[in-house]
RNA sequence: GCACCCGUAGCUCAGCUGGAUAGAGCACCAGACUACGAAUCUGGGGGUCGGAGGUUCGAAUCCUUCCGGGUGCGCCA
């Protein structure tokens, strides 16, 4: 569906063209100032200066043409030459009558037929998941949910880290503590147990215990490498063990993610292209492009535009290892080959900004994105704690996701006796909205965030429920629901056509007409704080509509049915997007 | 040292493909529950947009420079 601001926009943009201008100065905005006009166009301004005559003339040819379209109600001239517009509620009603209509809700086309993949940059294996895994996989999803919501065909991949030193380090220490002998005897042909040796629990205890060691001890690290390079060259006994910690791994990661309510297209990690490594090498070498430099095999990736050193992709460590730069990139040619995408887009850390910008040279130097797939790093900022520094627990240790979500739903269970809400409800039901509501206390505290800035994670904030928060949306839709369940018991139907008559039903029209654009820009810049903003909005103004409009009470049946429409479809665009945001809504609350 | 990101209200943050009077939430002050759910709503105070230059009719937004913070810079991920 086409935005209201584009059909604004191809209208004055013509009036600009009949002037002799181009039409994209006919771009037209939600106006700046609300006081003075819904709509802004700005392009008298600049087309002026390029004809070198007064703006406010240029603008008064323009606003004489759009006078004579019905759409408009007024069109002024102000301040130095800006176009003010408002619309005829006519006009207004009937566009919302569109919305209302149509199944997608606003939502763009701009994806279809298009297919992107969106990598995670997932947890480690073996590790558990802590606060920090929180952003890509809340931005991540949101914008998987978005991109799908707009045609586009996502394959999301949650791309565990699963073979790099730290299933070396991991292996040493089992072999150190002698726990699986059977594993590390080279002389045993036999099959290995279908039982893991170890378990999650133990996981999470052994990987900090074999990091420490390896810190403290050179020897170890040694030790940790060579076992590396050995599971990565095939070493049976390492592989059979290397696969019990992905099986067990990805029972915990599922049952992690799952509680966020994030699922994945595939579960692959960097292990997975282990087979197109080999060949990738090879064809790197005999193409010139990898080189030997420093006893490892590199790729130079610096250009000569560059403001500074560049330092290239390291494939093949001095030890015969490989890095997650080569199996980043064995992943690009495993993904182009099986999906042929538009877009890869990697959903990390901003750190590794300059990681994501060696892999992606190489890989165009190589050509392995084919003719049409760009690559993009989407990066987000770090999460500190309320001091500003990396984020830590009272205890001084990283916090696991899984506690993180216990305190959020605990937080919210208590918020919801005090306020007196779904009380008497069945201990399930509580149960469940209570982990709704601190799901979206985190998520929308995440989300609202600009994605690259780092920002302050504060339990004790997130879990306050007034103001611009998950809960607040949630809240909002809740009584959007309760009205028109009653609405129903009572008989009333909402209106098949809308008749306007103040400025809180206006006010609510014009934010639901501008669905479109926040969900381009939010689509554009890959922001999902964007749809918060928009849908926090929303809610605002529906607070507001709802406070000076008694629906139930209304004896005017048109009034009352037209402001049952607008509940309506209030409900329905709030919903939409809480779903883009992965933001639940509880029946009732 | 070099590169990238950031510095906006007491606090946490939006706004940054230049446009009119810089916004929100929290906190603070004053109001609104005998009506659809007050986790709500209405009103108010609070800013030299880090400093200084520049480009422009117009700069929080673009350029230069300085100050302050974060991050990254070849064999971790």
């Amino acid at each position: 569906m086409s935005s209201l601001l584009a059909e604004l926009s191809g209208i004055v943009g013509e009036a600009f063209a009949t002037e002799g201008f181009p039409s994209e100065l006919g771009q037209v905005q939600s106006s700046d100032r609300q006081d003075l006009a819904q709509f802004q166009c700005n392009g008298a301004l600049p087309a002026a200066k390029q004809a070198k005559t007064n703006p406010r003339e240029v603008a008064e040819k323009v606003a004489k043409q759009l006078r004579a379209n019905p759409i408009f109600a007024k069109v002024e001239i102000a301040g130095p030459g800006f176009i003010n517009l408002n619309l005829r509620d006519e006009a207004l009603a009937e566009r919302m009558q569109t919305l209302a209509a149509d199944q997608e809700l606003g939502a763009l086309v701009t994806g279809r037929g298009k297919t992107a993949v969106l990598d995670f940059g997932g947890p480690n294996v073996a590790k558990p998941m802590h606060v920090g895994h929180l952003r890509s996989a809340i931005i991540g999803d949101s914008l998987q949910r978005l991109f799908r919501a707009n045609g586009w065909t996502i394959v999301s991949d949650v791309h565990l880290g699963d073979w790099g030193l730290q299933m070396g380090q991991l292996i040493s220490e089992i072999g150190h503590r002698g726990l699986a002998p059977i594993y590390f005897d080279p002389e045993y042909v036999g099959p290995y147990p279908a039982e893991s040796p170890v378990t999650m629990e133990d996981l999470e205890e052994l990987y900090p215990a074999a990091s420490a060691a390896c810190k403290a001890d050179p020897k170890r690290l040694e030790e940790a490498r060579s076992a590396t390079a050995e599971l990565q060259a095939g070493r049976r006994g390492y592989r059979a063990l290397w696969q019990h910690f992905v099986d067990v791994s990805e029972q915990g990661l599922t049952r992690e993610y799952g509680s966020l309510g994030i699922e994945f297209d595939l579960w692959k990690g960097e292990a997975s292209v282990e087979p197109l490594i080999g060949p990738m090498i090879e064809d790197l070498k005999s193409r010139g492009l990898a080189v030997e430099s420093e006893g490892a095999l590199v790729v130079p990736v610096a250009q000569p535009d560059d403001k500074k050193e560049f330092p290239p992709l390291i494939l093949v460590k001095s030890d015969g290892a490989v890095l997650y730069g080569t199996t980043d990139l064995a992943t690009i040619v495993d993904r182009v080959r099986a999906h042929e995408p538009d877009l890869i887009l990697y959903v990390v850390d901003q750190r590794q900004h300059m990681h994501f910008e060696q892999v992606f040279r190489a890989a165009r130097k190589a050509r392995y994105t084919g003719n049409r797939t760009q690559l993009e790093h989407a990066g987000f900022g770090t999460m500190n704690g309320p001091d500003g520094k990396p984020f830590k627990t009272r205890a001084g240790g990283v916090m696991k996701l899984y506690d993180l979500i216990a305190m959020a739903t605990d937080e919210a269970e208590k918020r919801l006796a005090e306020a007196g809400m779904a009380v008497g409800y069945p201990e399930d039901e509580r149960k469940d909205i209570a982990r709704k509501v601190g799901l979206a206390a985190l998520k929308f505290a995440d989300l609202s965030n600009h994605r690259v800035s780092d920002y302050i994670f504060d339990l004790a904030r997130f879990t306050r429920f007034e103001g611009k928060t998950g809960p607040y949306l949630q809240y909002a839709a809740v009584r959007m629901q309760s009205i028109l369940h009653k609405a129903r018991e009572a008989g009333f139907e909402p209106a098949a056509k809308v008749v306007l008559h103040t400025p809180e039903e206006r006010n609510l029209i014009l934010q639901l007409l501008a669905l479109p654009n926040a969900i381009s820009g939010a689509e554009h810049n890959r922001a999902p704080n964007i749809l918060c903003d928009y849908v926090f909005i929303l809610a605002q103004i529906f607070n507001r509509f709802y406070t000076e409009h008694h629906i139930m009470s209304e004896t005017d049946a048109g009034l009352r049915s037209t402001r049952l429409a607008l509940v309506a479809l209030t409900l329905a665009v709030l919903s939409k997007v809480l779903g883009l945001l992965g933001v639940e809504v509880p029946a009732r609350m």
